[in-house]
DNA sequence: AGCACGCCGACT
DNA sequence: GTCGGCGTGCTC
């Protein structure tokens, strides 16, 4: 080794396994320039694996250090901020490196690299070797060793002895997931009068050349078509030094907004954006907007926005699942036009590469998008927006596990930028944010309209059957939606479960079935020839007989209410009514729910019936009546949340009624009236709704009152993931943290097998997790490690959002 | 993950 | 004596 300094690079190596959370080193090879953010090749053991060039550093010593394989980046792709983002992702949800990386850049970025042997066109091969049936294999397939070692040892070790003799070499070969969109431009090299008197002098020998010219006189820069400028006309031109061709990425060609389209704001919607403006300026900050359905808050998030551009500043704004949202998104482009970028998982990983580098490159100010764009890459950020911040969407339920909500408040406090969480119903959490002080409450208490919210209805279905309605819908209910329809206005038809029904019920002996792979009901759905029973979490399906598999009655049925039923007894009961039907089977496809919104707004149809889905943040003027077909679906879900989740769906799915100049009504069908999601849910009193929940969760200790986390073990041999998940609990038994930990004894998960796979679980509960977090961590790496060898698998979801 | 190393049981 | 089982350690 010679004497002197080299610099180091020190690389985070992509890969899932758990050696990879750490930076590995590497020699940067002299002449070769890299900066922290790019992506390089580097090699491992035999191989080679893509990373992330973290830091750059000087060392005297470099014995046993490898090299840098290859740079893919000149230009950085991720930025120091999201760098520091990625280090904060892994001490606050216990991920990897690699993992975190993985989370914060987007798949559009995520190369392919591999070792190939390729001939070596420099060296002179053997007639004899060149001949041979293996050398061909090599020269056509450009195999990795992997292949090669797949048709025999012996041909490996011929391969080897070809490499060393100089017949083969080997080649690094780097796949990009998706190419940059590069385009050729024309850019004028002098000033435009010069450009002019050069045009005037060719106007006779050379018309194209002039055209070219004074094209660029007046545009300075334009995309080169080759048909209509051939490099014959061009070339004469730059040799002359007045224009310059050159390539770089392709920019979006998009019409401008349409501006002025800005309403009046309502006062209580200009007190707000007063307030909030004012924190804005003052740098960080936490704001809860908490305005009834229907209050605007939408318009006040765009003037702030608007603050925060005019003054050179960027603003993220994250919505639930913006695929659902795609009026929003209309809305925001209409004002804002080519400064918004757009993120979400519709989009081809092209589009997603092209918008996230128009944020990188500063060229978009606004960045709208779901959860993970809440790691675009702004160098400017001045405003966050979490819209519908109650949603539990913003929380990701696989690794590296993170909470949109908690990112955007780190990278907010970061760039001394304001987050505003919005939400007509907001998130305990949120609520008890401001209470202890942490984020400050702005109200926006009637809605824009000016019009009161819609009436709510409860109506207690045991009347009905006691009345002798056997029928699905109250008398009220159908009352209500005759006159809706005859009035030539709308109503949505709200059930939370789809399908057809929820099982299928043996009226003789009770059985229900199963899916034979997961410990789980099958649901009942209809196809043109029938109905089939369907497993919703591994996929299984099958016929749905009448027979019964346990005791051999004849008396299977469907039991319990679905969407498609619904749909159906819509149908036969007023079979000119014009219905569609809103759930994940009919918006599977892509733009089917795009269509679905615009027909019904259209006024297409009547009756709109639909999952969850319909109740985030849709605007359809013409809905007079909103039914809940059943509520007693969500009442029972086994989860401390479930009141809050209720509480939440109802409002907003009564939220949906009565938006433009009609008054809207919403009636409530349940056998649990005295509810008290469904009570607070009817006065639209959140206060109160607010207080009894946050009473319950202080004395049974659930979050807000302290933080939860999961381990969660899956095996298919159901004693190994139950010993996983035994061994995890002993271990933070016997850690010097179990004083601050409240370890719930390990059990299986609310679904104990899915696809074959058993699954158990640990619950925590905790006070900080900074406080326990080193012992969590080193009992569930260990524990992960040990499954990871015998073909299972454990994950960590700190700051679980949901237990089972 | 993927591979090499190494230490015990059934066999030419 | 050897071949090969899979527990353990390592990857810049």
């Amino acid at each position: 080794m010679t004497r002197g300094t080299a610099r180091v690079a020190e690389v985070v190596v992509e890969g899932t396994a758990l050696f990879l959370d750490k930076r590995f080193d590497y020699v940067i090879p002299p002449g070769v320039d890299v900066s922290p953010g790019a992506r390089v090749v580097v090699p491992m053991r035999e191989s080679v694996r893509s990373g992330i060039v973290w830091a750059v550093r000087e060392d005297v010593d470099t014995r046993g250090l490898r090299a840098l394989a290859r740079v893919i980046d000149r230009v950085p792709v991720l930025t120091p901020h999201q760098m520091r983002m990625a280090e904060w992702l892994c001490d606050r949800y216990a991920a990897t490196l690699p993992e975190a990386v993985s989370a914060v850049l987007p798949g559009a970025f995520r190369v392919r690299v591999r070792k190939v042997v390729v001939p070596n066109s420099e060296g002179r091969v053997p007639n004899d070797v060149k001949d041979a049936p293996l050398f061909a294999f090599v020269a056509d397939r450009a195999p990795e060793w992997s292949e090669i070692r797949a048709r025999s040892r012996a041909d490996e070790r011929t391969v080897r002895i070809w490499l060393e003799a100089g017949f083969v070499r080997e080649e690094i070969r780097v796949d990009e997931a998706v190419g940059e969109k590069r385009r050729a431009y024309l850019v004028a090299c002098a000033e435009a009068d010069v450009l002019r008197l050069e045009a005037e002098r060719r106007r006779r020998r050379a018309r194209r050349q002039a055209e070219i010219l004074l094209r660029l006189a007046a545009e300075r820069e334009v995309p080169w078509d080759r048909r209509a400028y051939p490099p014959a006309s061009v070339t004469p031109l730059v040799e002359a030094g007045l224009v310059g061709a050159v390539e770089r990425r392709a920019k979006r060609e998009s019409a401008p907004p349409e501006v002025g389209d800005w309403p009046e704001l309502t006062p209580y919607q200009t007190s707000a954006v007063r307030a909030l403006a004012e924190m804005a300026r003052g740098g960080h900050g936490v704001a809860l907007l908490h305005g009834v359905t229907g209050s605007g808050k939408t318009e006040v998030y765009m003037h702030l926005i608007r603050a925060a551009v005019d003054e050179g500043g960027q603003a993220l704004v994250l919505v639930p699942e913006i695929a659902l949202t795609p009026q929003l998104v209309q809305r925001f482009e209409r004002r804002f036009g080519d400064q918004i970028a757009v993120l979400h998982s519709g989009l081809s990983l092209g589009e997603r590469r092209e918008e996230w580098t128009r944020v990188l490159e500063g060229e978009a100010s606004v960045v709208i998008g779901a959860r993970s764009a809440v790691f675009a890459p702004m160098h400017k950020l001045r405003l966050v927006v979490i819209d519908e911040e109650h949603e539990p969407s913003y929380k990701q339920e696989d690794a590296p596990h993170y909470d949109a909500r908690e990112v955007a408040m780190w990278r907010a406090r970061e760039a001394g930028a304001l987050v505003v969480l919005g939400s007509a119903t907001p998130s305990l959490a949120s609520m008890f944010r401001v209470e202890r002080g942490e984020a400050r409450l702005v109200s926006l208490p009637v809605r824009a309209n000016r019009r009161p919210l819609p009436p709510v209805d409860v109506i207690d279905m045991r009347d009905e059957l006691r009345g002798g309605n056997r029928s699905i819908f109250s008398r009220r209910l159908a009352a209500e939606l005759e006159r809706t329809v005859s009035e030539g206005m709308q109503a949505i038809l709200f059930l939370n479960r789809r399908g057809f029904a929820h099982a299928a019920l043996c009226r003789a002996c009770g059985h229900s079935m199963e899916c034979p792979r997961c410990d789980i009901h099958l649901t009942v759905h209809r196809r043109a020839d029938g109905h089939v029973l369907l497993c919703h979490y591994c996929g299984h399906e099958e016929p749905l007989v009448r027979r019964c598999p346990a005791c051999g009655e004849d008396a299977l049925v469907p039991y319990g209410l679905g969407t498609e039923q619904v749909e159906q007894h819509l149908l036969r009961t007023w079979p000119e009514m014009r219905v569609l039907r809103m759930d994940l089977d009919t918006t599977r496809r892509k733009g089917a729910l795009e269509s679905i919104i615009d027909r019904f707004q259209r006024g297409d149809a009547d009756v709109l019936v639909g999952t969850q889905m319909i109740a985030k943040g849709l605007d359809f003027p013409r809905v007079r009546l909103v039914g809940v077909v059943a509520a007693d679906a969500m009442l029972t879900l086994p989860d401390y949340r479930a009141n809050e989740r209720a509480f939440q769906l109802l409002t907003q799915v009564a939220g949906r009624a009565g938006r433009a100049d009609t008054d809207g009504i919403t009636l409530i069908q349940t056998y649990q009236p005295g509810h008290r999601a469904i009570e607070a849910a009817k006065s639209h009193d959140y206060r109160m709704f607010y207080e009894r929940e946050r009473e319950s969760r202080e004395f049974f200790r659930y979050p807000p009152f302290c933080e939860l986390a999961v381990f969660l073990a899956s095996h298919s041999e159901e004693r190994l993931a139950r010993g996983a998940a035994a061994r995890f609990e002993r271990e933070l038994a016997r850690s010097p943290s179990a004083a601050s930990l409240t370890v719930l004894p390990a059990g299986p998960s609310g679904i104990r097998r899915i696809d074959n796979v058993y699954r158990y679980q640990v619950v925590m509960k905790y006070a900080a997790w900074q406080d326990v977090k080193e012992d969590v961590v080193r009992a569930y790496r260990l524990v992960k490690e040990k499954m990871n060898r015998l073909g299972g698998s454990a994950v960590l979801d700190v700051n679980a959002q949901r237990i089972g």
